[in-house]
RNA sequence: GGCGACAUAGCCAAGUGGUAAGGCAGAGGACUGCAAAUCCUUUAUCCCCGGUUCGAAUCCGGGUGUCGCCUCCA
């Protein structure tokens, strides 16, 4: 089985083959530390942890890296807004999104570079940039000459001169073309500014992700991610820089999320519609919103609402359900075979090859989901024709979704906890209540402890309880 | 204006040539003292019009509609 995904630069599913196997290295744009990260961030980020843990489930070994933008325009104003200095506010955002990103069970990339802190790679690419006769110092800043470079426009497939139709400039910048960009900004009053060649300054957005990803990948990296609208012009320059310094291809394969709306409309701060993941998170599961972002293809649009988390958390109760009665069937059962195990089991493998074929296909999660849901179906037929069971097909069923889990991370596998001795001592008395038929009792009683969070399930074989699914 | 994406059941969503996965919601049924959970059954002229093909949701052309990028943005 090979392994393809869409690159953004050829257009094209092609298969992917790292430049030394079984080394990947990855690099994913992180946040501009200067505020909390919403949903639509939350979707990348989620996304490709997610890419990531299954090109490590493949066999490779995957070096990923994820800055954070410490340092920008934004970064300067939100300071000012919030009466800090521009090294706090990043503190208190990088503090926030660690948080952020723990609760939605992102996995930290291996390596997450500031910008501030390698003021120097990034003035040492400037200076190549220089002697490429592609960087040029106007009025204070140091500019790079989009002119000069003859692939500008690649991957967001526009002639030059066809961006060149919507491009503007700003008050103040000194740019001999519009399409070229800031390498080095010149210090401003009241600015966090860095020494180099050209004065007193700070480097512009673009060229930290070109120098912290060659610096800690080297010049041609496998994978390079981020947003959709990272594809121009922060990817597109991103090229033009590293290729230009180096002459050498800079990413090998070009992976961009789709954007994340709120009821169909864009999130943007002029809207006032900007969910954050902060806020969110008081109000739903975190495995709900990761369930529900899997449930759609990593490259569609996917729109956001209430309802739509509604049907996404109704799913993923179904599969957490399968898993929870696994373990609540595990205790009764032993080495009777009833004639169903064969039947699960081929179930069992065809899934695992379909989940993988699916995650193959340019990490196809729906489709894989869906093979999930199908297993779980016939998990279910078993769980309700197979008793006593047979505790090895049921541990084999267990494990898989554990290692599924360990991709997706949608599901709390483990263990039911014991209940304390009073509400034991409730549901023994309802046992009691209904063995005399005293239904008016046993319903009392089952109310009660639903109130307490308990839900009661009468099967076939003994009544079992489970906590009442949270938010 | 340039570039591009998308349009599949009430809702969400896979599927890129061989007569439509999966989930949510609804309806009916089985099981249950009643529930819950689970299982079974059930719901699609695949936006429209042409074309290619033995055969198209899938390819081509033309419409229509929605959205995005071209400007900070994940």
């Amino acid at each position: 089985m090979t392994l393809k995904l869409y690159n953004t630069l050829t257009r094209c599913k092609e298969e992917f083959k790292p430049l030394a196997p079984p080394l990947v290295t990855f690099y994913v744009c992180g946040p501009t530390v200067y505020d909390y990260i919403h949903i639509g961030n939350a979707r990348v980020f989620i996304v490709f942890d997610v890419v990531r843990r299954y090109l490590n489930y493949r066999g490779y070994r995957v070096k990923m890296v994820q800055n954070y933008t410490d340092i920008d325009d934004k970064m300067i104003q939100r300071a000012r807004e919030e009466g800090l200095t521009v090294a706090e506010l990043a503190h208190k955002y990088i503090t926030a999104y660690e948080d952020d990103a723990a609760r939605l069970r992102i996995r930290p990339a291996d390596l997450q570079p500031r910008a501030t802190e390698h003021i120097e790679p990034i003035v040492k690419l400037i200076q190549r940039l220089e002697e490429q006769g592609l960087a040029y110092h106007s009025g204070g800043d140091v500019y790079f000459n989009a002119g000069g470079f003859p692939g500008y426009g690649q991957l967001s497939h526009q002639a030059p001169d066809e961006l060149l139709a919507g491009a503007r400039v700003e008050p103040g910048e000194w740019k001999k073309n519009p399409l070229d960009f800031t390498l080095w900004k010149g210090r401003k009053e009241g600015e966090p500014a860095w020494e180099s060649p050209w004065g007193k300054g700070r480097p512009g957005w673009h060229i930290e992700c070109s120098s912290m990803a060659m610096h800690y990948l080297g010049e041609t990296i496998d994978l390079h991610a981020g947003g959709a609208d990272l594809i121009f012009p922060h990817h597109e320059n991103e090229i033009a820089q590293s290729t230009g310094a180096t002459g050498k291809l800079f990413t090998r394969y070009w992976l961009h999320a789709g954007y994340l709306n709120i009821e169909e409309k864009k999130m943007s701060k002029s809207l006032g519609n900007v969910l954050t993941v902060r806020r969110l998170l008081e109000e739903y599961n975190p495995l709900d919103l990761r369930f529900f972002i899997l449930s759609a293809h990593y490259r569609s649009p996917l729109n956001f609402s209430r309802e739509l988390i509604g049907q996404a958390r109704a799913g993923r109760e179904r599969l957490q359900e399968f898993v929870d009665n696994l373990y609540r069937a595990l205790p009764g059962a032993g080495t009777e075979t009833t004639g169903l195990e064969e039947k699960i089991r081929s179930e069992l493998i065809s899934a695992w090859r379909r989940f993988d074929e699916a995650m193959d296909d340019d990490f196809n999660t729906a489709a894989a989901i869906a093979v999930l849901f199908e297993l779980a179906r016939e998990g279910n037929i078993y769980l309700q024709k197979g008793h006593p069971y047979q505790r090895e097909l049921l541990e084999q069923l267990l494990n898989y979704f554990r290692e599924v889990n360990e991709l997706f991370e949608i599901l709390e596998i483990r263990k039911p906890v014991s209940l304390d001795e009073e509400l034991r001592r409730m549901i023994a008395r309802r046992e009691e209540a209904r063995r005399k038929k005293d239904w008016a009792l046993a319903d009392h009683i089952r109310n009660e402890l639903q109130a307490r969070g308990i839900i009661l399930e009468d099967t076939p074989h003994g009544t079992r309880w489970k906590h009442k699914p949270g938010r």
